[in-house]
DNA sequence: AAGGAACCCAACCGCCACCGA
DNA sequence: GTCGGTGGCGGTTGGGTTCCT
């Protein structure tokens, strides 16, 4: 059996969790931590599995959590990431934070596959995303993804006063970049320059108060981990923050950056994703590695809003994991009042939005 | 209004990888 | 090298809710 040796040694409970229960393992939690899951059953006095007592604790206590619908970009970002990785719902989750893989997956099983299916298959994404918005839908769908006044996501304004972006844009620029520009055509299009002063002084386009949880530490190591690759950025990144601005002084606040850095760069569009292939997208989960064959040779390029191209995301030859790490969006604040009322911590950061987006995917 | 169908989603199951003894 | 314990992940289930006829 699967059970865990926690799960066999006492009788455990099984099926919905009662309030009571949920706060006992809050309580305990939010005051020693999780430690050993195995046990922190016996610990928080609860009589449950420790295996449950974390899955209850990810899925659906943690303080960081973004409840609540989908909004569209999520469920754009959850198909283009699905088309490239597939079933691998943890990973897909990692890129949307507020969300777990297991919402992720349920949202996947009962809204897209299902919107997707009913569309015959995903090599139909003009579609789904439609380039051309000149119908509304009073409920947006796959049918119009995108509501008239809403922009669309290769159009999402960027705020060129985003400290974030200019100390890229600083440190490509002067030490580390012999980006090719030419190589780049495509974003001096994809920002709207009219956007820039009017976000700028839109009060709309506020800083997040994003949620650090304080059980995030794991989360963390895993974006260190993948910094290996991108060392330089990230050092680079957290000595302008803590001696430029005093934005942030710790390690991990520095790593955060860095993660909403790489959130910086445009989503592609889908679209252009697919022409590059060739046009055709097979077929939505089987193709994974497929897909990211020919999506490697198709090049998706991870670029900056300045126009600069990341150093170690080349136009050709891209891994799977960077490509997904170019198509980071900054949308993705958490809006849940739950979210913002029990983070020990925020990391103030800025996130490229779209306030006139809509806030909620409707099925 | 009632009953069945469809949907949603929290929770469980089973497997695998990792780690330390 | 192996074995047990544990964390993590994806697939699946089951029960509550909503929708439809």
């Amino acid at each position: 059996m699967g059970h865990h040796t926690c799960c066999n040694k006492q009788k455990v409970k099984r099926g919905l969790w009662s309030p009571e229960e949920d706060e006992k393992l809050i309580k305990y939690i939010t005051t020693y931590g999780h430690g050993c899951w195995s046990s922190v059953p016996k610990l928080a006095g609860l009589q449950r599995c420790g295996k449950s007592c974390r899955l209850r604790w990810i899925n659906y206590l943690r303080p960081d959590l973004k409840r609540g619908s989908f909004s569209h970009q999520e469920a754009a970002l959850i198909i283009e990431l699905h088309s490239i990785l597939g079933n691998r719902w943890a990973q897909i989750a990692k890129h949307l934070p507020g969300r777990t893989d297991n919402e992720v997956k349920n949202f996947w099983n009962s809204s897209i596959k299902k919107k997707l299916l009913s569309h015959g298959t995903l090599s139909d994404f003009s579609m789904i995303f439609p380039n051309n918005l000149t119908t509304t839908s009073p409920n947006p769908s796959f049918d119009n993804f995108y509501p008239l006044n809403s922009t669309p996501i290769n159009s999402i304004p960027i705020s060129t006063n985003s400290p974030l972006i200019l100390q890229v844009d600083h440190q490509m620029n002067n030490n580390h970049l012999n980006a090719d520009l030419n190589l780049n055509p495509v974003v001096p299009s994809l920002i709207n320059p009219l956007s820039f002063d009017s976000i700028s002084n839109d009060p709309t386009w506020f800083n997040f108060n994003y949620p650090h949880p304080q059980h995030d530490l794991d989360y963390n190591q895993n974006v260190l981990k993948q910094d290996n690759s991108n060392s330089m950025l990230t050092s680079n990144i957290s000595l302008n923050y803590t001696n430029g601005e005093n934005f942030m002084d710790s390690r991990n606040a520095a790593i955060k950056t860095h993660q909403d850095l790489l959130m910086v760069p445009l989503l592609p569009k889908l679209s252009e994703m697919i022409k590059g292939n060739g046009g055709i997208v097979e077929s939505s989960p089987p193709a994974a590695s497929q897909q990211i064959e020919s999506m490697v040779g198709s090049s998706l390029p991870c670029t900056f809003p300045n126009g600069y191209i990341h150093p170690h995301y080349g136009m050709n030859g891209v891994h799977e994991m960077e490509q997904i790490e170019c198509m980071h969006m900054s949308s993705f604040p958490s809006s849940s009042p739950s979210s913002s009322k029990s983070s020990p911590s925020s990391c103030n950061t800025q996130f490229m939005m779209n306030p006139s987006l809509p806030t909620s995917w409707e099925s």
